[in-house]
DNA sequence: ATCCCTTAGATTGTATCCAATTGAGAGGGG
DNA sequence: CCCCTCTCAATTGGATACAATCTAAGGGAT
């Protein structure tokens, strides 16, 4: 077996990671056909792990499968998206105010210090990358079965379009951003816990419907 | 093959399909170990088809796989019962709040009834099955990719529990919830999106609550 | 008696073989 | 010229065989 994976994994859980990096990272593109038998013999492996980790990523909404037909990777068009947003905004929230009380202060000085770097990023790139480092490093403290994992998943499923639709985006929303950031992280650290709500809710709001406005 | 399946659906599908029945109307029991030998006799399939199903009932949250060591239906405690409910509170809203503006005037007459009928429900186990067909009737006139996935999973993996701790719920629960009905119910038939996202909110808040409090 | 190690049985995970389905293209009829 | 049907190659779905792993029971040492 080529990959190095846990004690516990199984090479399906393995090759379902692998996958998951590739599709996230972009390497993969949204609407790439994958062939079973291609990927098995990527993978070093037979078809039946294979055809369990796809399982998996359709589980994840990163794939979808058509029986006796195939599988590919999702695609999501601005209504779709729009949607995830519209579910963001009323589960992050949540999310947030489950976690800032236990937010230690390890925590919260490198939030400090993602919310720095977040506030001089220079590319588009940059931004995309410290603002879901920034975000999802605000979600740390929430002790969670369920929640955690669908706000990972909307993450994970919209990642490969938040580049793509980031052009619709006019400079004003970086801006726009950045001040909101900034009030997030002051309510953070005085663990305000409606007002980071209401920030945070507002946050994703406005960028959804500047999404609407301009496309 | 014994199923009886649509066309287009494969084996493992419609034995997914089938063992998500068996849980939901708690024929099988949270806790319960799947053996993927036992099931495949009980199916009549090999254990390929059981495998991917029991991957995606796993997807769905109904059954839990250990790596090397099996499948079990999952079990929820009352924190992550709490959880779900928090989940709801949060999303459900949203979701009446797209399904209100497209419900038609059949869907509208089907609701009255329903909501009648569930006026009138005597014993525990019919209220659970009237509500459960009410609230998602509410939703019904929602198009969504995502949202009413979640919604779905929420109720379903909630299911076996909500007969269980309804022991806990007084008996005023049940009258607190039969006005919140019919609050719903006018408010729907207004399209007041805003006061109806409101009495939802609380409606299940309410009984978080009380399940909390007197647990 | 207790703890640890070994070992056997059961069960899951993977590979391979065969069957079923799909969809594209060739060929014939209208 | 279009459309319908039939056939065939490619690919997925399912069954079976084999390997890896876990769990629990039993034996030996301390």
């Amino acid at each position: 077996m080529v990959l190095a994976f846990g004690k516990d994994s199984a090479t399906s859980r393995a090759i379902a990671d692998e996958l998951k990096e590739n599709i996230l990272s972009g390497s993969y593109k949204p609407g790439t056909r994958l062939v079973q038998d291609e990927l098995a013999s990527k993978f070093n492996a037979s078809r039946s792990p294979i055809r369990e980790a796809l399982r998996m990523l359709e589980a994840d909404g990163l794939v979808a499968i058509k029986p006796h037909t195939g599988a590919w990777i999702s695609e999501l068009n601005l209504e779709e998206f729009e949607e995830m947003y519209q579910i963001r905004e009323r589960i992050e929230p949540l999310m947030l105010r489950l976690s800032i009380p236990h937010l230690t202060t390890k925590l919260i000085k490198e939030l400090e210090e993602t919310f720095e770097k977040l506030s001089q990023a220079k590319t588009v790139e940059q931004f995309l990358k410290l603002d879901r480092d920034f975000h999802l490093l605000t979600y740390e403290g929430a002790v969670t079965t369920f929640l955690g994992e669908i706000v990972q998943r909307m993450w994970n499923t919209t990642q490969p379009y938040r580049r793509l639709y980031s052009k619709i985006l006019e400079q004003d929303n970086f801006n726009s951003a950045h001040l909101e950031h900034t009030l997030l992280m002051k309510a953070i650290k005085r663990a305000d816990l409606d007002d980071a709500e209401r920030i945070l809710y507002g946050h994703i709001r406005r960028t959804r419907l500047e999404l609407k406005n301009n496309s």
